[in-house]
DNA sequence: GTCTATAATTCGATAGAC
DNA sequence: GTCTATCGAATTATAGAC
């Protein structure tokens, strides 16, 4: 008597997730199927558009997500760089939408049309709220994720060798100083 | 009595390779049909197949390219930054192929593979002729790559408004002292 | 050299039985 | 709620006529 209405789907619709965003992180949207996806889950690719109706609204559901920006008020303005690419690179290791948001975004563009608006709702508010000059908050929020997304490709997506082999030390050192200098420089 | 094989060849032969290289930029790998270059070239899809086999090689050769790097022993060391940014900046919005590697390396594995390629051969070597400690080339070309490739991804692919926004003297402005320092500091 | 016709797959999506 | 069967469209690639 404890549950009412989803009897036994919670389940397959979280499976279905799950697959979807290690589908769309590792192919793209266009060569992640939605049989693929059905398969990984341990589903029927009809189940799919039951629950999601269109390939569309199932990635739009996988891409949702947050970047848990830290709060930078509480963080010594000095390390604003160090802490912000720490925090990124921790993100992209340990959540793979961030990837999938990624590799759809440059080849579908309602895929690009949802990272403009994380990076809108999410990079812009976090900076307003410590800026000097609010004038130049989207130039710096822009700039920010230019060299943050930039690494990312090079390190996760296309492979460069001496990107990939970078320690987070190392990038914390090398990619701090940079971030901060957008920041407040 | 000029010219001997390529009776009437050579102009569709060019012909599909400038539409091969518009589809894969506007599109990347998988978007882009035969059909669609074809038809962009004004031919019939079988001869995209007579002349280039298969459509990994048509790709291979609309992606054939130089990133024209300038000879940074000619160039006075405290302008190497904004140099390369300012030709990099020329480069992607003067030649296609650079957008159609990029939107196709994303997704598609020999295309990130052809990117590493050019990277290794072109970046490295440009650096290493001008290096005080030659240990730190890869790391430093590989910095250089990662803010490089993040501007043009936000700037053209995925078109995040305060990046597309901001001026070529802004840019170089803002990037060169980054690359400066990823360069020599 | 060029094009027609089509083979062989594969995809998203639908209808309907159970 | 789940799955079988299948449609209709689109793709790469091939065979062969002209």
């Amino acid at each position: 008597m404890s549950e009412d209405k989803p009897r036994r789907s919670e389940a397959t619709r979280a499976a279905i997730l799950m697959a979807a965003r290690e589908r769309f992180a590792k192919d793209g949207y266009e060569r992640a199927t939605i049989r693929s996806i059905a398969a990984d889950a341990g589903i029927d690719p009809a189940m799919v558009m039951r629950y999601y109706g269109n390939k569309e609204r199932l990635f739009a559901a996988a891409a949702e997500f947050d970047l848990r920006l830290p709060d930078l008020s509480a963080i010594p303005q000095a390390e604003w760089g160090e802490r912000l690419i720490a925090h990124f690179l921790w993100r992209w290791e340990n959540d793979e939408t961030m990837m999938a948001l990624l590799r759809a975004g440059v080849t579908n563009e309602a895929a690009a049309e949802r990272m403009r608006t994380i990076f809108a709702a999410q990079v812009g508010p976090t900076l307003f709220k410590v800026a000097d000059d609010p004038a130049t908050v989207p130039t710096r929020a822009g700039l920010l994720a230019s060299q943050i997304l930039g690494f990312a490709l090079c390190r996760y997506i296309l492979g460069l060798p001496p990107v990939v082999d970078i320690s987070a030390e190392e990038a914390i050192r090398w990619i701090g100083p940079t971030l901060q200098r957008y920041l407040i420089g």
